[in-house]
DNA sequence: AAAATATAGACGTCTATACGTCTATAAAAC
DNA sequence: GTTTTATAGACGTATAGACGTCTATATTTT
């Protein structure tokens, strides 16, 4: 059966994610409102109705639309369902929200890991790990020192790139290793004199701690970090389930 | 065609998934291993690949599988892909983890709605919103001062039950709303002095500050909070993804 | 009027099949 | 020996249909 849709080589499902995604946030379909049956989308598109499925699960599971079984599926409300868990890119997301970032490296070295970061990354004692301390502004302030520990068994030539003004995530790309997920522990801690020097602010001032490990797309743990921001300055959202 | 594994009125997915699932957390299948095709499973459970595939793909978004096509499903490495962003109730995973905790309401009252709590809360500023005050204490330190915002419309009569000692989220479930999702705003903050008087800290000392909007099952905002913290006891684990 | 029951609509599960796309590898060509 | 080309295996997309389950509502019974 020739679809209505037809274009290119994007699956059917995703067209009518999308169009559904663009009418919600057009504002054709309203928060509240109940959006047609699988049925009746199957119809209109002239596709099978596991195809409308399958693109409206993909809505549900990102919060944009609700259903229930027996009743129907409707527009959940926006700033709710509507925002999620992002892992962010320093210099992506202050693009986006027009921020001039940018970050300096202050030291560079190899060592044998951690007990921690060894743990971490999966590394034996013997293995060695490149430690990379960058500090970041936002508008020329220091907002955020990070240090950052990575495997030199993956990247080991990571040291000729240019490292000032990048993120690393950008550069691992070129290793092969897409950054993906990521565990993070937050906290809430004093700045000690050394993170106070640099962001310059106050020793025991508040700082939003994360330690972080980051895994690649194929779950290959890539970074390990330890990141102190400044609380007057940062700020972290996020979405959760139950 | 029947189904080998026909027991109950448990989907065939849900039994495939967590068969799956036992075999990763027993060890038949060991991290990093290739699982068997979708086809091949099929044909093992006697069930259509479409059936064998909504069990896989659940488990790949949980991230106890990863998959490429044209290659194959993996087991994921532990500790990495598995962990998830939870949105925990204090008492359950204080129970979970063998802590004492408690909690004691300070004050309740019922008053319109700031402009900041309406916008979050959809309402109007004729409605009224019940305000909460509860100090959490694990093993008798108090750890967490909790301001809680809830539209008195769906919880009039909330104010007669006992909200010591337990959770507002489990007594939200008598009123039939069941909590699912939060976006929360993190923060490190100076206390203030009202904060460190009640958490018995210095004015000034690492707080980490949660502000809340907390959605029940079907996309109602249910319940909107100010939390404060006292960051040397207090830390938040989350996963996110890119 | 209240309670029990039937029903239509909508989502949930499942099948069997077909063909597309991607990857790794084996075979062929050079 | 290297490069190119097929090919098999595995996942990705899509269809059409069947039947189950749940909810709200209308209908019937009490």
């Amino acid at each position: 059966m020739k679809t209505l849709l037809s274009t290119e080589g994007v699956p059917l499902y995703v067209k009518i994610r999308e169009t559904l995604r663009a009418e919600i946030l057009q504002g054709k379909l309203h928060p509240g409102q109940k959006i047609p049956s699988e049925d009746e989308l199957a119809n209109q598109y002239r596709v099978s109705r596991m195809t409308v499925r399958q693109g409206i699960l993909e809505l549900i599971k990102e919060g944009l639309l609700h259903r229930r079984q027996g009743v129907g599926t409707f527009v959940s409300y926006p700033h709710f369902d509507r925002d999620h868990t992002r892992l962010t890119n320093f210099f992506e997301s202050a693009r986006e929200q027009g921020i001039d970032a940018s970050s300096t490296v202050l030291k560079i070295e190899i060592s044998p890991p951690t007990e921690k970061t060894a743990k971490e990354l999966l590394l034996k004692l013997s293995d060695h790990v490149i430690c990379i301390r960058t500090l970041r502004y936002v508008n020329q302030t220091p907002v955020t020192v990070h240090d950052s520990y990575l495997p030199q068994r993956l990247f080991a030539d990571i040291l000729h790139e240019n490292l000032e003004n990048v993120h690393l995530w950008d550069v691992m790309e070129k290793y092969g290793y897409r950054v993906k997920r990521a565990i993070q522990k937050l906290e809430a801690r004093p700045a000690s004199i050394e993170i106070a020097r640099l962001l310059e602010i106050k020793p025991g001032a508040p700082i939003l701690y994360k330690e972080r490990k980051i895994l690649a797309t194929d779950g290959t743990p890539v970074e390990f970090t330890y990141c102190y921001n400044r609380g007057d300055m940062y700020s972290l959202t996020v979405a959760m389930e139950r």
